[in-house]
Parts: structure tokens; C-alpha cells; sequence
DNA sequence: CCGAATAGTTGAAAATGTCAATAGTTCTAT
DNA sequence: ATAGAACTATTGACATTTTCAACTATTCGG
């Protein structure tokens, strides 16, 4: 005795009715959820290339000619400078960066892009790319345009 | 030439540099970003109410009138299903939400919010309300919608 | 020069995420 | 009607991530 059993409509999803709840209004639950589905569809198109959203992030900074510290990584990054560690040690024994010592100030290390973490990253660069294509494709280029800057106001 | 040292300017920040990198035009960067800043401030509002983000979000739907079983918890938060065990068993050990099995599914159990619940959910409301507007401080209420109109359209 | 502060590193503990296995229930196809 | 497939919640194991407290080397301020 199913009540919607004979002619109701299954919903595709059923999801529909938890949609009305308030909690869906809310910024932060809408940029969480944004994030988990963007960083799954980012890490599974980067997994070939052997790198993460986070070992990618830290090659994109270093090749970026800005030469970074890695106590600007963590800031930039907003984790812990532990973790800087251990994402440039993966990379650096991967030949794709390589850490100098500032000479300005010798306790603070300065990562730099490798030709071959260079060549790498174009690729990584497509990767993620192609993943923002996919999380994006119902928005038009300019309201793409309209979505990172407000982002970057509200991330910075 | 990129080297715009003319003078000793130490910057109040220093991450000034880095905003020019490619990857800060990436939404994937700038979603991740504006979560962690996001919750972070959240997390912090809602301790005093021995909450967090996630239990926040059960608490809500529980309480939204939509009646979710756990698995529809589970997708809607992109959560692992065991991992609302966890969060409905805190909730419902401190009597704010109830399990129902469902008697159209007696496999599935309903998540329902108690009057306790309902109490604490709106001082929880108001405590991210207050997050939000820390958060997006700079976005006038135009742009405010706006981002919410787009974010749901990438987060669904 | 000396003490305070900072950058990187290490290691451990806590929190999260992921996954496989299980019991009870429902569904599907004979 | 029933056997087998599929689904829900649950448990427990395991990996990953997060958080934090030391520790060394170096720089900074007085």
C-alpha cells in the first residue's frame, strides 16, 4: 500500500523537498557544498598527474614567479606551515620545485618552480580547467565573470 | 620588469604579490578559500552553543519540517552515511532531534527536531547570520543575492 | 650583546574522510 | 510466494587532514 506507487512521478533525485530549507539560503552551506563537489571533480581530473588540490596550489605559486616563502604559502593557502612542509617536500622529491634560502632572511625558504614543475603544471592547469568547465557549465562566461569577484571579495 | 622595489615598502600584508597569480582566477582556489575563512567564523559563533557547521546543518534540516531520513542527510551534505550516524546520535544524546523509522520504509529512519531543538537552532541561526554578515561585510544586499543565486546554481 | 620574536621542521593527538562488512528491510522477478 | 538483488542504517578499521606543542636556527629590538 504505497501510496505514491501507481502513477505518482518518482522524483529524479528526491532531494527537491530538503531545497525550500533555510539552511539553503545560507552562504556558508552553499559554498561548502560548491567546494566539496568542485575539489572531488578537481582532484579525480588532477589524480593522473599524481597531484591534489593542495600539491597543485602550492606548484601554481611557485611557478608563478612570485616566489613565495612557505610561511606566505600557509598564509596564502590558510593552513598550517606543517603542512607547507610536507606538500613541498612531496613536491621538491618530485623534481617540480626546488626551496632556496632567502638570502634577505636565512630562516625563511623561498619555493621556486622547476622546468619540470613548469611543464607539469601546464598540464595540471588544463586539468583544473576543464574541472571549472564542468562545475560551471550552467553559468554564461559573465556570470562566471560575476561569480569570482565577488569570491574574491569575500576570500580576502 | 616586475620589480617594483623603488623603496623599502614592507607591505601590511605581504600577500599582495600573490594575488596576481593565475591560480586566484580559479573559482576551485577561491571557493576553498572563502570556505575555510567562512567556517571558521562560523565554528567560532556557534562553539558557546556546542555546535559545529556540521551539526548545525543536521540540527537545521532536522528541524525544517521536510522530515530527511539519514541517507538524504548523507547526499544533501555530501557526507558519508556514517558519518551522520555520528552527528544524528550527538544531536539526539542531547535530546535536540529524534529518530522515527519511517513506517513507509521501516529501513530508513526520519530525523525530526524536538521543541529543545527548535530553541537552539534559532540562537544557531542567529549566530551564523552573524557569521555571514562578518563574512561578506563588503557585499552590499544586491550583490549579496546575487552570490547566493549563482552558488546554488554551481553547488546543485 | 641578550632576550623576544619568527621561519621552518618534527612529531603526536584529535578530527574527518573513506571504505568494507553486517543486520534488517524492501523490491524484483520469477 | 519466495529467492535473490538492492537499499538503510550501523559498526569498525584505516587513511588523510587538522591542530598543536615543542625545537633549532635565525633575525630583530633595545
Amino acid at each position: 500500500m504505497t501510496q505514491p506507487s501507481t502513477t505518482e512521478i518518482p522524483p529524479p533525485e528526491g532531494l527537491e523537498r530538503l531545497l525550500g530549507s533555510p539552511l539553503v539560503t545560507e552562504i556558508e552551506f552553499l559554498t561548502a557544498r560548491a567546494r566539496a563537489l568542485g575539489s572531488a571533480k578537481a582532484n579525480a581530473l588532477l589524480a593522473p598527474l599524481d597531484l591534489k588540490i593542495r600539491s597543485y596550489a602550492v606548484l601554481s605559486l611557485a611557478c608563478s614567479g612570485a616566489a613565495p616563502s612557505q610561511r606566505e604559502l600557509a598564509e596564502f593557502l590558510l593552513l598550517d606551515p606543517s603542512q607547507i612542509v610536507a606538500l613541498v617536500d612531496g613536491l621538491e622529491q618530485r623534481g617540480l620545485v626546488k626551496r632556496e634560502t632567502d638570502p634577505q632572511d636565512r630562516r625563511s625558504k623561498v619555493i621556486k618552480g622547476t622546468a619540470k614543475g613548469r611543464r607539469l603544471l601546464a598540464q595540471a592547469a588544463a586539468a583544473t580547467q576543464q574541472a571549472e568547465d564542468q562545475a560551471m557549465g550552467n553559468l554564461s562566461p559573465t556570470e562566471r565573470a560575476q561569480l569570482r569577484d565577488l569570491l574574491r571579495r569575500i576570500a580576502f
